[in-house]
DNA sequence: CTCCGGCGTGAATCCGGAG
DNA sequence: TCTCCGGATTCACGCCGGA
């Protein structure tokens, strides 16, 4: 009796691969909601001139300019749609998007991704470091590009690792414009000729801090438009699983060479700045009946003002009883109260936060 | 027998001048090829849910006018395009346009623009040097707006004073990211209450630098969304002509009386804004990023102690993991440790401080 | 008079696990 | 899927009052 595959069971993924074909009919062979990241760096609209079809498929002779920018956004515009389809269903629930464009097609971009449900996080501006000159003097330097970071819905849960990138940027937090270099010198993959191997490469350094930012370790990252592979060499580097997706073949060539020269961080390396959230949650009431903090003694706040603990671990304040949290909160009528950080307690003549007793349960719970 | 109007002949436009009511019914108002420059901050159409505190509690002052609603992305659409429409409609053949927004607007705007016809000659990016931070630490700070600055059409001339830009950057060409603070202080305008009058001034300095790079003295500036009238007040000065749309009574007054105020400048008056900059700072996680210092390598202080690089440019030590600077701290027993100059890297046999790849970073970046 | 510290505030799509 | 509620979360800069 041959063993039979459970129909429910998904469809191995290929990991840390690099598929040849369309983008489109390769990630329709994917299964739903596999992928944690996106990462996406699609052709600008100049690239589709010659394909111009009307929505109804007829095709577009040659016509005045007006209607022949119009038709080639419209087909611009159907064939960004259909790549966000797929893009969508791939992803995970929780999972993210990331795509890179310029004025040419960003504006279509993000239009259609908010059109296909995808919810917009933040756009990040990739301010280059070394840009090309305007060498007419005609217009201003272009100096950036656009990033789009969205979730796949509106209640996704994305990933944001907030705590290594304000690590990562000196202990402020991150914003949305990003200073970096362009891809040059060693890093530029060049071809056999010498010439180089891709007119679009990425630098490594920005899909560090995507990656950093936006997955964990063990993820996996889909480049659907993989070029000569950034989004791969950085995702192995890192720790993270990747899939690409190019059609041309001396990209892959050139991809798959570089990644195979790739090597994985420690693991010790990859571990980035906790979040406190992260930290595993203790009841005030296990200090009280660890015998931390005692009932009946009195917490007081930083105005002096106190509350009786209670055996249960509330606190009873001057009319109002509940929670640290909630008596914080009513004392300072505000809406909210971190009571860990709002009570102290008082032992040998000081006065001492109600949050250095939790660290000291969290120190023995790890040991 | 009445005097006839000749059917060819313009009617007056009303030069400098506020106008009440609804945009787009007033522009149809205004004869065709009549502008030289429209400046327009369309509603963003932000959809905010909940209230939104800081975490001192205090509540945060949200942009819920109005004005700011719509009931769908297509109702926005509909609204963007048929303002659009008259917008273009106005220009004169080489006229140009600029539109700022934020995420939840600008791909749209973006779009609708290049559909209409327009054709976009560069975004822009107003950075914020002090933007409102991120709260919640779930996003990246929203550092920026987005400008769109684009022409009738392809073939039109538009103006472009190369020369007054470069001047203004120091002789280096002005590039397309724009570092400049928010409307604050005297210059952010009051109402009777001493409440902000606006919620969404923006700051002179933005203006000036648009006016003096796209129009010429005496040219036509059409801002339909005139607001508090930054745009007549930046046009005043620079010897601009302007035109002010504006269906709220409140804003047209506080408008008119500042506009009142402002006296033109004779000729040359230069920015006082975002010129220069102490010597940019450096995040040790830019060296990890960018692949001058690896992740899992290891550093060396004067005492020969070491610590080993993470991927988000932190450090792990013995028993204590942080900043290069509290990492460093750590180990003197300090209360403070200047990690640039403390911690050292080893290439080739060699033992360099890493404040030298900070000096690399640096010049690369003043280049 | 200056200097210093505290306070106010800016276009914001700002939580998530337990039950 | 909904409700409840614990508890984590901020940067730059201008103004003002007190020393």
């Amino acid at each position: 009796m041959a063993i039979k595959t459970k129909a429910t069971e998904a469809p191995a993924l290929p990991l840390n691969d690099i598929l040849s074909g369309d983008c489109i009919e390769v990630m329709r062979s994917l299964p739903d909601a596999s992928i944690d990241l996106i990462f996406a760096d699609p052709p600008y609209n100049l690239q589709l001139k010659g394909e111009l079809h009307r929505p109804d498929n007829s095709k577009v002779d040659a016509v005045d300019d007006h209607w022949d920018q119009f038709s080639s956004f419209a087909a611009y515009d159907t064939f960004t749609r259909a790549w966000l389809a797929e893009a969508r269903r791939l992803l995970k629930p929780n999972g993210a998007i990331w795509v890179i464009g310029s004025y040419h097609n960003i504006f279509r971009v993000g239009a259609s991704m908010q059109d296909a449900g995808f919810w917009l996080l933040n756009d990040v501006v990739w301010r280059k470091s070394n840009p090309m000159p305007n060498f007419r003097g005609k217009r201003f330097t272009n100096a950036h590009e656009t990033m789009i970071w969205a979730s796949k819905s509106e209640n996704s849960r994305y990933t944001f690792n907030y705590d290594a990138l304000k690590a990562l940027n000196e202990g402020t937090q991150m914003r949305s414009d990003w200073l970096l270099p362009l891809c040059t010198g060693h890093e530029r993959l060049k071809d056999a000729n010498g010439e180089k191997a891709h007119p679009t490469q990425k630098p490594e350094s920005l899909l560090h801090r995507v990656l950093i930012g936006s997955t964990n370790p063990g993820d996996v990252v889909l480049d659907p438009f993989f070029g000569t592979g950034t989004t791969g060499a950085v995702a192995k580097m890192l720790g993270r699983n990747f899939i690409g997706i190019e059609r041309e073949e001396a990209y892959r060539k050139v991809a798959a060479k570089r990644i195979a020269r790739v090597r994985t961080f420690d693991a010790s390396a990859l571990e980035t700045a906790g979040s406190k959230r992260a930290e595993p949650r203790i009841p005030f009431g296990h200090l009280v009946e660890r015998g931390l903090l005692r009932p009946g003694e009195v917490l007081v706040s930083p105005r002096g003002t106190t509350a009786k603990i209670r055996a249960d671990g509330t606190l009873a304040g001057d009319s109002v009883a509940g929670s640290i949290h909630q008596v914080g909160a009513a004392y300072e009528k505000a809406p909210s109260c971190n009571g860990w950080t709002y009570w102290h307690f008082r032992r040998d003549g000081k006065t001492i936060p109600i949050d250095s007793l939790r660290q000291q349960v969290r120190a023995e719970m790890n040991n």
